[in-house]
DNA sequence: CCGCGGACCTGGGGGC
DNA sequence: TGCCCCCAGGTCCGCG
C-alpha cells in the first residue's frame, strides 16, 4: 500500500537493521518481479555495505559501498519483513511472519548483524534495480520525476507551472509523478478533499490561491500520515520488527456512501483513469 | 508532447 | 462448496 508515507515508514523501520551492515547473502527465489532482476543481482550486493537508506517518491534507495544504489519499488503489494534468528540458536532458523504467504517471499537478504530482510510481493508489481550512484538522478526511474512534496522544491509556483495548460483532470495530474513525486490514489483523494477542489477540474483551470491551498494540504496530509506511520512502527517493533502498514484515518478515501465530514452530504465514488476517486460534490468545486 | 485505455499479477470479498 | 465478477495503495506502453 505504498505511497510516499508508507515508503517513508518502511525506510525508517529498515534503517536501523541495514545501515552500516554488509549483505552477507542474497537470494532471489525467481528471476523477475515486474522486471527481471539486474544481471548478477545477488552477487553484486553480496559483500557490499549499506551506507544509508533513503527515499525518492515511492522508491526506497540503499546506497552501497560498491558505488551502486539498490533501487526498490514496492508496487501495489510489496512488503518488507525483518526476521531475527530464533531463540533456539540454530543458525538459519528464522521466525516466520504469519501475515504474509511465504510463497511470495521473493528476495531474502541476510545482513551482517544476523537480521534477515525479506521482500514479499503477491502481485509482483514491485521491482528492484541496481544503478550507479552517481547516475541515480539521470537513471530511467528518476529522470523527469517531479519535486519531493515535503521539500522546498515543491511550492506554489512549481505546481502552477506543472499544471499550466493541462487539460487533464487534477486527479490525474497529481498522480503523474513528473509533476510531484510520491502521491498515489489515496493521498490525492485526501488532498483534493482537504483543499476543496473537485477531482474532475482541469488542472490548468485552478486559480493560484487554490493551488496554494492544494500545496499546503498535500504537505499536511503527507506529514500527518508519516507521523501516524511512526507511531504504528513503535507497536510493530515490540513484536517482530516487521514494518507492516498502518491504517490512517482517511477523511474521504474508501468512504463511498458515508456522510461527508464537512457538510453531511453523501460521499461519492467515480472512476478516473480506471481507478476509484472518492469526493464530496458539495465541498469540492 | 498529451491524454487515454489496456496490460501486467494475485487474492479477497460478495452474489448466486 | 464453487464460480464468476469486481475490486485493490502503481507504473509502463502503445495508440491516436
Amino acid at each position: 500500500m505504498p505511497e510516499l508515507p508508507e515508503v517513508e515508514t518502511v525506510k525508517r523501520a529498515l534503517a536501523p537493521e541495514m545501515e552500516g551492515y554488509v549483505f552477507e547473502g542474497v537470494k532471489c527465489n525467481r528471476k523477475n518481479l515486474r522486471f527481471d532482476f539486474p544481471k548478477q543481482f545477488a552477487k553484486r550486493l553480496t559483500g557490499s555495505k549499506v551506507s544509508g537508506l533513503a527515499r525518492r517518491g515511492k522508491y526506497m534507495l540503499a546506497d552501497l559501498s560498491s558505488n551502486e544504489t539498490l533501487v526498490m519499488h514496492l508496487g501495489m503489494s510489496g512488503r518488507f519483513s525483518v526476521l531475527r534468528p530464533h531463540h533456539s540458536n540454530k543458525p538459519g532458523d528464522f521466525h516466520h511472519d504469519s501475515e504474509t504467504n511465504p510463497k511470495h517471499d521473493h528476495v531474502l537478504m541476510d545482513m551482517s548483524n544476523g537480521v534477515r530482510v525479506v521482500y514479499n510481493d503477491p502481485r509482483r508489481f514491485g521491482f528492484m534495480d541496481l544503478v550507479k550512484t552517481d547516475e541515480l538522478e539521470i537513471c530511467r526511474h528518476f529522470k523527469g520525476m517531479g519535486p519531493e512534496p515535503l521539500s522546498n522544491g515543491f511550492n506554489d509556483q512549481a505546481l502552477i507551472d506543472a499544471f499550466s495548460g493541462r487539460s487533464a483532470p487534477v486527479k490525474q495530474a497529481l498522480l503523474d509523478q513528473r509533476h510531484v513525486a510520491g502521491l498515489g490514489n489515496i493521498y490525492v483523494c485526501e488532498a483534493l478533499f482537504r483543499a476543496g477542489i473537485s477531482p474532475s477540474r482541469k488542472a490548468g483551470n485552478i486559480s493560484a490561491p487554490r493551488i496554494s491551498r492544494l500545496v499546503r494540504e498535500i504537505r499536511l496530509v503527507l506529514e500527518e500520515a508519516i507521523e501516524a506511520g511512526g507511531s504504528s512502527l513503535k507497536d510493530f517493533a515490540s513484536s517482530d520488527g516487521s514494518p507492516g502498514y498502518f491504517q490512517h484515518d482517511f477523511r474521504i478515501y474508501g468512504r463511498e456512501g458515508e456522510d461527508c465530514r464537512g457538510c453531511n452530504r453523501t460521499i461519492k465514488r467515480i472512476t478516473q483513469g480506471g481507478r476509484s476517486t472518492f469526493y464530496c460534490g458539495t465541498c469540492q468545486r
